[in-house]
DNA sequence: TGTGAAGGCA
């Protein structure tokens, strides 16, 4: 056989992926020809790196004894892909040493090895390296560099690479999507993806995967439900992590159903799918069925459960009520038989298992027996427990640990006067109020949003900017008025401020989840569910304003909030007043 | 050669 022939013979294997095939190429290779040149051994270098034996590839290209920057790159790209990212990176400055010059090719691989806070001043200084060379503006280059600086939250240095790029494909958009969204930044996610989509892009899996995650930000269910078309539509295989996405957006969205049945009909399942699928119905208060899909988990499946899936499964026990099936899903990993380090989280879940019980003292007792040092989570946690069972003398400790690590969360300071203002402990709240003001603290502010066809309408606290303000407010002042007649009060302790107590209901009523609530009961016809997403966790009085309402005037909310769903019916919540 | 899904508590 002729070079030219092993050549053929690789090129075919690389572009099947073959590697048994590869292999006796290789093999033979190595029988009949005494030195084969460069360019075979770097075709092996990139057979082996796509075929995932990093191994072999390692062993070729130490071999050579003259290297290109074609080998030198995939060589780089095989550690880049095997999450290798220092001896990507050493590999790299190797390169440089030995006097190659990097191509486009190499500037876009060691990119993606530049992640996190210790990567990122690795790939400021590429990036220097970069606007000396000629491949600054190539495309690929482009996105690899804006993802990089994506992953590191420097937003606005990626858009700007982004703004500056010669053209756009749909991988550069893709990757600054998934920039925002991975930020949080949905808003800012949904727009690129709206301008990909006017220029007639067609989006791939993972632009899908990417924007699935900003829609499940916003539980913007109409939106999802038209990108889930678009998907279906697309005729894309049914990649799993494209499957993970969809199911997470409609669990978010508040639509179980909808990812339960994306789920059935999965040939193949991650972690990460029944881990969405559970934190699901944890989010929703229904912990039977997260406890039953855990256990399926265990026995139908050979996917393991890994420290994800055990937050999710105590946090669905907590919120579901279930503290005994809980205790013991936890005591059976506590054995470590299962080979997950148990971490804070996990122990937090449990104090707040104990906490939501009813079981305050012992949550406390649990708090003083951990192996670890407890958080602010846990006392928080604890905190919170406290207030909702009323024990002033335990949520003053956690509250002052609270205080004491975290003297910078408004949050905190939010709890613990609730507490003290349904106890009556009016010294105790003074003091509290003083503290607030010696530290002018800034609570962020809250944002609560609604979605009515294709456009999300949000509302600031005390917002008159909406265009239908008036309408709004007027609808307001009518609920309000009408709850009062059965028995609503407004509850003034959700008011930090020091005000009279006119201006603090004032305050109270122009809450964003009670504006958006008044808007969705002017937008949507009678018998339809309203559905209000919060930024913040809802506060104490809106929980109780939407309930009467949802009781007088026989609509079904449904409220999302930081950290759950509150499905509120004729007046009870489903998540037991207990959030 | 670049873009990729899940997560407790507050």
């Amino acid at each position: 056989m002729k070079f030219k022939d092993y050549d053929y013979l690789l090129k075919e294997c690389i572009k099947q992926r073959a590697l048994r095939e590869g292999q006796g190429v290789h093999a033979h290779m190595i029988r009949t020809c005494y030195n084969p040149p460069e360019y075979l051994r770097t075709r092996l270098i990139v057979l082996y790196v796509k075929c995932e034996v990093l191994g072999d590839a390692i062993r070729v290209f130490d071999e050579m004894s003259e290297r290109n920057v074609v080998s030198w790159t995939a060589m780089i790209s095989g550690y880049a892909r095997s999450g290798r990212d220092s001896e990507a990176l050493n590999l790299f400055v190797r390169m440089l040493r030995s006097g190659t010059d990097p191509n486009e090719f190499t500037f876009a691989t060691v990119l993606t090895s530049c992640t996190g806070s210790f990567g990122f001043q690795n790939g400021r200084q590429i990036h220097s390296l970069l606007v000396k060379s000629p491949f600054e503006s190539h495309i690929y280059v482009g996105s690899s560099l804006l993802d990089m600086y994506a992953k590191a939250s420097r937003i606005h240095e990626a858009r700007y690479i982004f703004e500056g790029l010669p053209e756009r494909d749909v991988v550069s958009c893709t990757a600054i999507i998934s920039g925002y969204a991975q930020l949080g930044l949905d808003e800012e996610a949904l727009d690129v993806f709206r301008g990909l989509q006017r220029e007639g892009m067609t989006s791939n899996y993972v632009t899908y995967a990417s924007i699935l995650t900003a829609l499940s930000g916003l539980a913007a269910f109409e939106h999802g439900r038209q990108v889930h078309n678009h998907v279906l539509r697309s005729e894309l295989p049914l990649y799993v992590v494209l499957q993970n996405s969809l199911i997470d957006m409609y669990a978010k969205c508040g639509n179980l159903i909808y990812a339960r049945r994306i789920f059935e009909k999965m040939p193949e399942r991650t972690v990460i799918t029944w881990n969405a699928m559970i934190v699901g119905y944890s989010k929703h208060g229904m912990g039977k069925d997260a406890v039953d899909l855990y256990t399926m988990m265990r026995e139908e499946s050979n996917i393991r459960p890994n420290s994800t899936t055990l937050l999710a499964v105590l946090s669905g026990c907590g919120h579901g009520g279930m503290e005994n099936t809980g205790l013991e899903i936890f005591s059976e990993l506590a054995t470590g038989k299962d080979g997950i380090d148990l971490g804070i989280e996990h122990y937090g879940c449990v104090v707040d298992l104990l906490g939501r019980a009813g079981q305050v003292r012992k949550a406390f007792q649990f708090i003083q027996r951990m192996p670890i040092k407890p958080n602010a989570a846990i006392w928080g946690s604890l905190l919170g427990a406290c207030r909702v069972h009323q024990d002033v003398d335990i949520g003053k400790i956690a509250g002052d640990q609270l205080l004491e690590i975290e003297p910078e969360n408004a949050g905190n300071y939010v709890v613990l006067s609730n507490l003290y203002g349904s106890a009556g402990r009016w010294d105790d709240l003074r003091r509290l109020r003083e503290l607030m003001t010696e530290k002018s603290m800034m609570k962020e502010p809250g944002k609560s949003w609604i979605e009515l066809g294709q456009t999300l309408h949000t509302f600031y606290a005390s917002d008159r900017s909406h265009p239908m303000k008036e309408e709004v407010f007027a609808k307001l002042m009518e609920l309000s008025n009408r709850i009062k007649e059965v028995g609503y009060a407004p509850d003034l302790s959700c008011v930090l401020y020091d005000v009279d107590e006119e201006q603090k209901e004032k305050i109270l009523l122009s809450h964003s989840e009670k504006l958006a609530l008044a808007f969705g009961m002017i937008s949507f016809s009678e018998g339809k569910p309203i559905r209000v997403m919060k930024n913040l966790r809802v506060c104490v009085d809106c929980h109780n304003f939407v309930k009467y309402v949802s009781k007088v005037y026989g609509r079904e909310v449904l409220l999302r909030d930081k950290s759950r769903f509150h499905h509120i019916v004729n007046g009870t919540c489903s998540c037991g007043d207990y959030w």
